[in-house]
DNA sequence: ATTATCTATAGATCTATAGATAATGC
DNA sequence: ATTATCTATAGATCTATAGATAATGC
């Protein structure tokens, strides 16, 4: 329904295009949709997997294949720049988290675990990724490293030389938790599952 | 090549039906049949994920996809019954172990990591199943409960009341590790992973 | 002249079903 | 008579490309 209205709102915007089949637009219109493709496509890809198709992407943006094809030349390199911008969006996300406990305090919660499309790319595709092309894995494997960055700086034990070792073991632990908490079909585990995580992370829970 | 092999190989074994199309076998044959397509379908959906096609698994197995309708009426009823296949596989390669640091040097390996179609279905399908139907969601559910319940079993404070606790996040570690070493493309960073996992667990690395 | 977009379409695949076949197992 | 299997095929769907279109931007 987003893709009707999103295609009417185009056709709105410039009547005199209304009996004609296709049209070019503008720089600025063009880098406009250019975005909007890479928002529905990173949402998209989070929520249902890396098998969604070019078609549903480029609709969901009011837009037809072609266009995407256009724009990003192949269905890999969409993903790979798509994956990119929902890594962008967490680092901004969680850039104000000053300690672990508070890092899983948000990582690990109900509405992270309900809503993937706005989430973590790591948790949503963690098991996809080895599968992907070479692009993807690239950028996937860049945003771990943020994430891991991110969490050895607000480590408790700071001073400590096993700094990155704390990290790396932090990390595994809020996208498994995560992944896990999604998969079960039982909300009360996949509740203690999110909780026990958060206590061993030294959140309050 | 195993597809033509295991072809020729039934042929070969009743020789009058060579010039025949198709062919009924006994019951102990197809039942042999029903649990070569389950092996396969065990390994492969772990390996390249549940969109592999019944085509693919039954050609595994040396069959058609007709026989898979016939044995399991669907692609989910197959996939649910390979998971589950593939779970008691592991709760017997597990079955032995004694205690959470053996568990985690076991599991967090680089065997393991490189041999995702003989591995637990947890770290190799975690991702996928929220999206997966309701029957495939319950055997994985099933699964993660058989993982948890050892892991309580052999954790170290087993006296304390956070036995479960423990169980629930160390798992989520062992997930999320094997995940993030197998889906990350450098692999000095996987091993990293791997090792902080194993040391934040207890085993001597 | 360039180019973002659309339409049409090719060529793969994929799940599922219908009907034929022929041996099994009663 | 039953049934495991195969063949053929329907009907979706998916990635990608070619060619047309028409406004932009020089």
């Amino acid at each position: 329904m987003t893709v009707a209205i999103n295609r009417v709102k185009q056709h709105l915007s410039r009547p005199e295009a209304r009996t004609t089949k296709t049209m070019r637009v503008s720089k600025e219109k063009a880098a406009e949709n250019r975005e909007r493709i890479l928002v529905a496509a990173a949402q998209m890809f989070r929520e249902r997997g890396l098998a969604v198709g070019v078609d549903d992407v480029a609709a969901a943006a009011g837009l037809t294949h072609g266009s995407v094809y256009s724009q990003f030349g192949s269905k890999e390199r969409l993903a790979a720049e798509a994956l990119n911008h929902a890594i962008a969006g967490s680092a901004v996300k969680f850039a104000k988290v000053e300690s672990l406990a508070d890092y899983a305090d948000r990582y690990l919660s109900m509405v992270h675990r309900d809503r993937p499309g706005d989430g973590c790319v790591v948790a949503a595709l963690g098991c996809d990724v080895p599968r992907a092309g070479d692009a993807t894995r690239k950028t996937f494997t860049d945003g771990v490293r943020r994430m891991v960055e991110r969490l050895s700086r607000v480590g408790r034990k700071k001073g400590r030389p096993q700094a990155e070792d704390d990290a790396l073991a932090a990390a595994a632990m809020l996208v498994g938790g995560i992944i896990l908490a999604r998969a079960v079909d039982d909300p009360d585990l996949s509740r203690r599952i999110l909780a026990s995580c958060r206590a061993a992370l030294g959140a309050e829970g």
